[in-house]
RNA sequence: GGGGUCGUAGUUCAACUGGUUAGAGCGCCGCCCUGUCACGGCGGAAGUUGCGAGUUCGAGUCUCGUCGGCCCCGCCA
């Protein structure tokens, strides 16, 4: 096919071209045949341009326009001239000029699309993502896209200024148990076994600091094969970053100012540094979340002290277990209905909460449904110490330590939804450290490790660790943007005999840590420096950063919550032939 | 693994307690229309109601199963 390639783009012809001779490639955006004069907009990545043909000007000419239709890719040559007075379109930067057509040729006709593409429809994510290289199409996932090529830019721009080496690591690596779930690599040449997929580059950009790089990053792709969210994807980008001879602040500092260099070159927004910090336990005991939205207040206060004596069961069973009785205000919601309160109840029941305790305050006094075996005294000092105000709601949860926090956590937020409490232009971002460095599981009845396995424990909590390892906290922070963790990591054990009593205490017996980590272990061997880093979510950033609400929409070729692929159908089944290379048999 | 919600024309939706031939907007096709930009006017085509069973004289509607989308809990060092 033999078409005029184009002069210019789509976007950028005005005023200062007219009575230019041009041409341009691309796409029919859309038409408006008025029987004699044709009008269409030839769309591209740029922008789109009004295209004019007129049948007295070049019968045949308009003739072939005539049977252009939708998402017809097209090469238009003729003259640029400003648009007749009154006819401008101001939404649009080539609004004032239109192409007079003198030469057309249909590069390739198109089938008409399933869906228009337009900005704000509204079509069925899975439409979307079966026909993902038409919704590409679209000028906000374009426009996502292109933000989260200036991200690279800048992460690329930033670590190189900061002396940072870019270095790949591999994607076929050595399984190694702790975390998510692998994907698995079956191996054709070694019968039986298998690579992984990295769930990130950790044990590698540990490796990189012995091998004395000093500073490490790496854009680098990650596989977890655990279910999905709005914000999972199983396979997603980290900026993964590590530095050597650094303690925490020196890590928040590198981190703060690339977040700082993009709020600044992406939005327009000056933050303040330092970020906030927050320790784990107050995020939890205040907010119900290790990664709390800032955005809004709605602080969760915890009401055990005034309720020790009473009558009331739900309190004192609760409290006697050694859990909490803890609550918070519902702002301006006492006129909430019965239908109101039950649904939120039911909220917090699907939560796994046992019930919610409500108590109305009002001008006319305090309403609850516990009046009858908590004293007047006793709710008035509740009200007290939630400093409800008229018109105020207070719920209450009673649980143990981290079920009533969780539920308190997400009936805030859900309550700041509810209230519209949460301004969209806000953007909130914390740090929140002193994480607890193991914690136990009941099912494997032992110890995991919260952050991973390289994880050192503060220096001054060492000797719990022989005596009450729950209690030790970690040199481990997470960077916490309006209510999403977007980044995290911590300061590493560089000491072999430290790593082995982590190991023992996460009842990995030193045979097994060999077979493991032992590369790690003995590249520890020959001279570790101290390092930590941490690694950003990066896809969450570019959601946050383009106001999407799912990372779907900042990731070129997504998958569906079931892990599907919709646009080219994976997983899909593969022939007898490659597995019988790979030395798999399927049961059925 | 669990909870919620949805699945009807290309698409977005409608169809009262089960009841005539499953409708509408947009899109598409045809005709008309020379300054539109959500062009306009007239006409038309378009359906395995996700799939499979069951209940019933009769199922888009009820029941069970199954597949798929989205949200959440668990899970995600």
């Amino acid at each position: 096919m033999k078409y005029k390639k184009r002069t210019h783009t789509c976007g950028e012809l005005n005023i200062n071209h007219i009575d230019q001779i041009v041409t341009l490639n691309g796409w029919v955006d859309s038409r408006r045949d008025l029987g004699g004069i044709i009008f269409i907009y030839i769309r591209d990545r740029y922008g789109k341009t009004q295209v004019v043909f007129n049948p007295q000007e070049n019968k045949s000419l308009h003739d072939l326009a005539s049977t252009l239709r939708s998402e017809f890719v097209i090469s238009v040559t003729g003259i640029v001239k400003r648009r007749p007075a009154g006819q401008e379109n101001r939404e649009i930067a080539t609004g004032e000029i239109e192409l007079i057509a003198s030469e057309l040729t249909i590069i390739n006709k198109a089938d008409t699309p399933p869906f228009p593409i337009e900005d704000e429809i509204d079509i069925s994510e899975e439409t979307r993502l079966r026909y993902r290289y038409l919704d590409l199409r679209r000028a906000t996932l374009q426009s996502n896209l292109l933000t989260r090529h200036r991200l690279y830019q800048i992460t690329r721009k930033y670590f190189d200024e900061n002396n940072f080496v870019e270095i790949e690591t591999p994607i076929l690596m050595k399984s190694t148990p702790e975390g998510a779930r692998d994907y698995l690599v079956p191996s054709r040449v070694h019968p039986g076994k298998f690579y992984a997929l990295p769930q990130s580059p950790q044990t590698y950009k540990q490796i990189l600091m012995v091998a004395g790089f000093d500073r490490y990053f790496q854009i680098a792709k990650c596989f977890r094969d655990e279910d999905l969210r709005a914000d999972r994807q199983p396979e997603f980008t980290q900026i993964d970053v590590e530095m050597s001879f650094v303690d925490e602040q020196d890590i928040f500092k590198i981190v703060e100012g690339l977040i700082v260099r993009m709020f600044m070159e992406i939005k327009g927004i000056q933050l303040q540094t330092p970020f906030k910090i927050l320790t784990y336990k107050d995020a939890i005991e205040k907010y119900g979340s290790d990664k709390p939205d800032l955005r809004f207040d709605l602080s969760i206060k915890k009401l055990n002290e005034l309720l020790t004596g009473v009558e009331f069961k739900v309190f004192s069973d609760v409290i006697k277990k050694g859990g909490v009785v803890s609550g918070l205000v519902a702002p301006n919601c006492a006129n909430y209905s019965r239908s109101q309160i039950d649904n939120i109840t039911e909220f917090v029941k699907k939560l796994g909460a046992a019930g919610l305790v409500w108590i109305k305050y009002t001008d006319k006094g305090i309403d609850s449904p516990i009046s009858k075996f908590v004293s007047r005294e006793i709710l008035e000092s509740i009200v007290n110490r939630m400093d409800a105000r008229f018109g105020d709601l207070i719920l209450i949860v009673a649980d143990d330590y981290l079920k009533a926090h969780n539920i308190l956590g997400a009936l805030r937020i859900e309550i700041a939804n509810r209230q519209n409490l949460i301004d969209a232009n806000r953007y909130e971002l914390l740090w929140v450290v002193d994480f607890p460095l193991l914690e136990y599981s009941p099912e494997e009845s032992r110890y995991i490790a919260v952050h991973h396995p390289f994880t050192s424990p503060k220096l001054e909590d060492l000797e719990l660790l022989d005596t009450k390892p729950e209690k030790v906290r970690a040199r481990a922070y997470d960077l916490v943007l309006n209510g999403n963790e977007i980044a995290g990591g911590s300061i590493r054990i560089f000491n072999r005999e430290l790593q082995n009593k982590m190991f023992s205490l996460l009842g990995i017996s030193e045979s097994e840590a060999q077979k493991k980590f032992g590369f790690l272990l003995d590249a520890f061997k020959y001279g570790a420096p101290p390092h930590g880093g941490i690694a950003f979510g990066f896809d969450r950033i570019v959601m946050l950063l383009t106001g999407q609400k799912s990372i779907r929409d900042v990731i070129a070729f997504p998958k569906t919550t079931s892990a599907m692929s919709l646009m080219d159908d994976s997983p899909s089944e593969v022939d007898e032939a490659q597995l019988r290379e790979l030395h798999i048999k399927i049961e059925k």
